[in-house]
DNA sequence: TATAATTAATTGAACGTTCAGTTAATTGTT
DNA sequence: AACAATTAACTGAACGTTCAATTAATTATA
């Protein structure tokens, strides 16, 4: 009969353990990249045996999806936050941009992850679909927002799908591209707000005919710079 | 004396062999993705013994970083076609944004290629650097032709430095996104041709102010530009 | 006791790297 | 033109690691 000691470890069932095997499958990954990132890591540092990766996600491919579903869901969160807020239409724009270029929405998953799902969806129809899938959810309810802003007279009378897909490409390109804009000496954040608040008046200009300057810094007084994942 | 027969394998020297291999490198990352294109494959393919590309490049380190210069200069290759070209203000930002969403561009170097380099880039300082210096250059060769534009009253009074940098964010964004907007029935080539004329219309729009109809390619013209939300 | 959670022990293949050795091409000297 | 000296291209075998995966055994919990 086994005696309670503090080294024992508690035995987790599979709705506990699974999640967190993948958190930590996508820690490694930001760490030490897609390539990096083995089973025997995730499971060092879990201080798990390896085995038990593999008992719960049989290999690594099916580790590997149940983290896209991981990122995805984390992606999209954020805009059920939009569901039911009281706001004039044009607030709601203003909000609506803000989010989407808040440091939240871009640091709740982090690019590399994304980068390295990405890479992988090149190679892996079932994750390509997946992403696919996101995509089409997220342009939905853009079309949605920008129909309804369209029948109050903010935004200007085209497509609202064709808006949809050139704020979408925007927002994407940012995240892309905004590690880069960085110059060696300045640096940090301050290059990093002022690219956000441009890109939030170009859209701004791209989805009303109309020039905005922006107001407030969003996402830095409101958050500070919480990773999601730690 | 050697007498030449069919399976006599020519030396090639270093300036042929080296770029012989970086090529193929980037060929089987493409295939197989970054973490699967070892050095062994790549030899396999080649018909050459894997040693040859370490006594070639040291380490994998120095083949990827050849690789990262071999991408870069088929990215920045076609800038210089604009160097010295002899057309109206107009025609010239028009083919400028022509040249940024044509295919040539876009498939000059693969997306996934892209994609590969870019992930590594996070784990990487030496590589992330080079990126930088390649935007950098993207960079200024756009604030010449958009204060050229600005000083013919063809692009709008704004800061040609933040016209280039969401201009390129627009352009990233459309080599992320494109994969993604295609309709699986469908399908294809009239989805993603639509979808970079839009882009095209939207990059008008945001530097002059003005809207533009882009002429539409004669190929294509049968297709009506149907967006795929249900 | 039955079942799920977890570890243990191994496997064979592939990885990047090393190093010594071989063969071809180039160069310098006569 | 001959030919040795030298350099450069290239191979082969083996190194120690790490990889994902399999199978069997053990342990905790319900």
């Amino acid at each position: 009969m086994p005696v309670a000691h503090d080294k024992m470890k508690k035995r987790l069932n599979a709705d506990i353990q699974k999640p967190k095997i993948v958190k930590q499958f996508y820690k490694t990954i930001l760490a030490q990249g897609f390539e990096g990132a083995s089973v025997a890591k995730v499971a060092k540092q879990m201080q798990i045996h390896p085995s038990l990766i593999l008992h719960y996600f049989g290999n690594k491919e099916n580790l590997t999806l149940a983290l896209v579903d991981y990122v995805i869901d984390a992606y999209g969160s954020l805009l059920k936050k939009f569901k039911s807020q009281d706001l004039t239409p044009e607030d709601r724009l203003e909000r609506l941009l803000e989010a989407l270029w808040s440091r939240e929405y871009y640091e709740k998953i982090d690019v590399a992850g994304s980068f390295a799902v990405l890479a992988v969806s090149f190679r892996n129809e079932k994750i390509h679909h997946k992403i696919r899938e996101l995509y089409r959810g997220l342009k939905k309810f853009l079309v949605r927002e920008f129909t309804y802003l369209m029948d109050h007279q903010v935004v200007a009378a085209k497509d609202p799908a064709h808006m949809a897909e050139v704020v979408m490409t925007m927002t994407e390109g940012s995240r892309h591209f905004r590690r880069f804009i960085i110059e060696e000496e300045s640096g940090d954040n301050g290059q990093i707000r002022r690219y956000n608040q441009q890109m939030m008046e170009a859209a701004w200009h791209y989805l009303t005919g109309k020039q905005k300057t922006w107001p407030t810094d969003p996402g830095f007084s409101a958050f500070p710079g919480t990773p999601f994942v730690r």
